[in-house]
DNA sequence: TAATTTTATTTGTAGGACAAATATATAAAT
DNA sequence: ATTTATATATTTGTCCTACAAATAAAATTA
């Protein structure tokens, strides 16, 4: 450790104040295992306590505010609420700041949950869902080639069918970027010139009549040009 | 409108100077197309053009800071960076604030993802992974029935040898919510005296030798106590 | 030209003041 | 006694001023 021998020493990380009071008001949080509805000490009481400005608490509480999970009233002060899971993520979606890697990542990502959510589409399906399933299909253009939005309505109806709604506000937030990564950066002419080999009707038929295994192989036709070579396919 | 016949009516949505800010920040980055790296306008600068205080400046600022989209220097000023998708889910990661529905959720959003990554994992095993992941599964204490630990370990692995980052990071955070959802609102003396049908070795084999459909059916069974009944299975 | 020192700049923090929006307490009406 | 209306107290939201801290850039020296 005399030299330089091994590369150059990495900086100490130094947190501001409104890093620590944040990570400490979380961990307080979590210890004393607060639940929506319980008051939070109000702000004065926690710069005294921390011995920090009222100034340097705010800003904590501004990004806990941000998240969800705080909602501060005149008078009575602030209580605990109920986050959002995706509000962070939703914020830092942007295609211009996320990186090349990161978005091939979550171009990847949509494909992994659309092949997962078989067994949840088939444990709840209804007749109403199918019915509506078909409407939609029904109103596409062409029954072969799906524009952006029928493509949105038809999976976002898919996502609506598992039952999950913090699955279809996943899904529904990473399908811009889906959209971005394959517009900027895949060749589509020769995706819009092909004629899918599975429709969303075959998908329909197969999600209404079929069993979650050929639903799956469905959708992996459908959504084919998609996936990586593999070796063994 | 005149009445009370159509329910309560909803409050007008007050939001705060720093919720506008911060709101304006980002349409201004999307907009201008910001890319890691560039200069961001400083503080005085900004309060200035926005007509409000530094410090409601600041408050915006600081949430952007806790999401990894800006980063600040002493006289240079600040600058975009790249933030990390999943800093603000992260942070609300607390069982005890997120609410029993999005819990369960969550736990189900695990199973869709696991379900999911059987393309991935064929497109991109190496030999070097499949040592690795055998190495894993010789180190269980009993080869029918893994700890926690030894979960973590072995689908650990699988998750990284599917090349995605984003997807591990995420699977990686949802494990705790899964663990607790499990322990705290299902029976774990069933599971814990039941040996699974589809062992980690098998599992193995499967991946090894076998295809994504293969897989797929050995995982489904490996997971089948958790999924939810279906009537066409 | 390279190394060192000084200066200027911007962020980070503190403290004080007061407006705004209630939640709570009190008073008045039924 | 209960309900409605009014006044008060409390806490958050915003603004302002000041100065410390940590550089990045400029100036000076070798």
């Amino acid at each position: 450790m005399t030299g330089k021998k091994n590369g150059a020493l990495k900086p100490m990380e130094s947190l501001s104040l409104t890093d620590r009071v944040e990570t400490i008001l979380r961990q307080y949080f979590t210890e004393n295992k607060f639940k929506p509805g319980d008051a939070i000490p109000n702000e004065l009481d926690m710069a005294k306590k921390l011995n920090v400005s009222r100034n340097v608490v705010r800003e904590a509480l501004s990004r806990l505010r941000m998240l969800g999970m705080i909602e501060a009233r005149p008078r009575k002060g602030m209580v605990m609420t109920q986050p959002d899971l995706f509000t962070g993520m939703e914020k830092v979606l942007n295609p211009f700041i996320l990186g090349r890697d990161s978005l091939n990542e979550i171009f990847e990502l949509r494909l992994i949950m659309e092949m997962g959510i078989a067994e949840f589409l088939f444990a709840r399906k209804t007749d109403k869902d199918l019915a509506e399933l078909e409407a939609i299909i029904n109103r596409q253009a062409s029954p072969l080639v799906a524009s952006k939005e029928e493509e949105v309505a038809f999976h976002g109806k898919l996502y609506h069918m598992t039952g999950n709604e913090t699955f279809k506000r996943f899904q529904t937030l990473l399908m811009p970027i889906f959209d971005h990564v394959f517009k900027e950066y895949s060749n589509p002419e020769i995706f819009t010139e092909t004629i899918n080999p599975v429709t969303h009707y075959d998908l329909f038929l197969l999600l209404k009549n079929g069993t979650p295994d050929e639903f799956r192989k469905g959708m992996h036709s459908h959504l084919a040009v998609y996936f990586p070579v593999t070796e063994t396919s």
